[in-house]
DNA sequence: TAGTTTGCCTAAAAGCTTTAGGCAAACGCA
DNA sequence: TGCGTTTGCCTAAAGCTTTTAGGCAAACTA
């Protein structure tokens, strides 16, 4: 009966790697149990339950995702933060397809409040620093960017843009250039 | 042995009811045989498998929410048919969540290509006929159409912009307005 | 009305989730 | 070092979903 050293977080960053390999919808805690060679209910000392075992990986990728962003943002400002910002974001959607995923996970009102969502509307926010916008209207843009970002990563990620010219990489670069563009003309009121 | 009457386009349509009630991804064949009072094992005449249901699912809801576009944009043009065509996505989000999040299900290129997904990027390609975009760029606008119509909803659905001001459908009007001013001075290379 | 089709059934296997209770490894302290 | 306690992983078991195979009777069809 060899001890595995199975952890909370070792749990969680397994299930990460899982959910890019087969997909967050197919994480599943048999698989995870296989993975650690290990009986399925050992997990549940370390995991309340499945639901629970996803949460925790949906805020492990925020934390990662805002982690990178943050650092990817640091020193820039304008249209260098925006693209900065939006690339690590496809970029990690790309590379890390579950956990982008995971990333979109409906959490309730109060573990998303504690989440590292909050750093990435802070970001977001600071970002439109560089342009000019009235205050009351910084939430619109954020709720914008956001909502571009999420559905442009969900719907790359589904496979809707591949295998139809232009490619991808393409239409990203000129959605960023309008975006950037728009935030300069933005219409108020 | 009464039978009920099962056909596979009475199955989807539960189905879609179903997904509006406990979420897409909560959609069983179990519970839609219970639901027609009937043994599991009878559906699988009439469905492949639980898959197969859910992609069945996801074409009906983008054949729907197709009509309902279509009908939206006839006789529009411009920022008319632009917020028309976004107001059906988005109230179709908000009254039916369960068939909103179906058409966000992954589907295999040839099944994708075949849906009413092309109708949707046609009407797209249609309503910026109102927009004075080199023919080049039209794709790249329609991805960030698409972007963020989906994005928004499903962020909105998610509860992403519930429970803090400025209120969702202030947000999205004004998002509305900034695509609209976006497509009127689209930035070309 | 007889024959055929077919709709729904029973049965059963296999996989995932979750809880309860047990044994032994690892830790903490004298 | 040895003893007691903690705790990590195990076995067992129940309940649910998926899926396949084979059967009977209801509903078409001639």
């Amino acid at each position: 009966m060899a001890r595995v050293g199975l952890t909370t977080d070792r749990l969680v960053r397994a299930g990460a790697e899982l959910a890019d390999e087969v997909g967050f919808e197919h994480v599943t805690v048999s698989e995870l149990a296989r993975r650690f060679d290990v009986k399925v209910a050992s997990l549940y000392s370390h995991v309340k339950n499945s639901q629970d075992l996803k949460t925790r990986i949906a805020l492990f990728a925020l934390e990662e995702l805002a982690d990178l962003s943050a650092d990817a943002v640091a020193g820039r400002a304008g249209k260098d933060a925006l693209t900065a910002y939006a690339d690590v974001y496809r970029d990690y959607a790309l590379t890390h397809p579950g956990r982008a995923a995971a990333t979109r996970l409906r959490l309730d009102p109060e573990t998303a409040a504690a989440s590292a969502g909050v750093r990435h509307s802070q970001m977001m926010r600071a970002i439109l620093r560089g342009y000019d916008l009235p205050e009351s209207d910084r939430t619109h843009a954020v709720r914008l960017l956001g909502s571009t970002f999420h559905g442009y990563a969900s719907l790359e990620g589904a496979g809707g843009f591949s295998h139809s010219s232009p490619d991808s990489e393409e239409s990203w670069r000129r959605i960023l250039d309008a975006l950037d563009t728009l935030l300069r003309n933005w219409p108020t009121r």
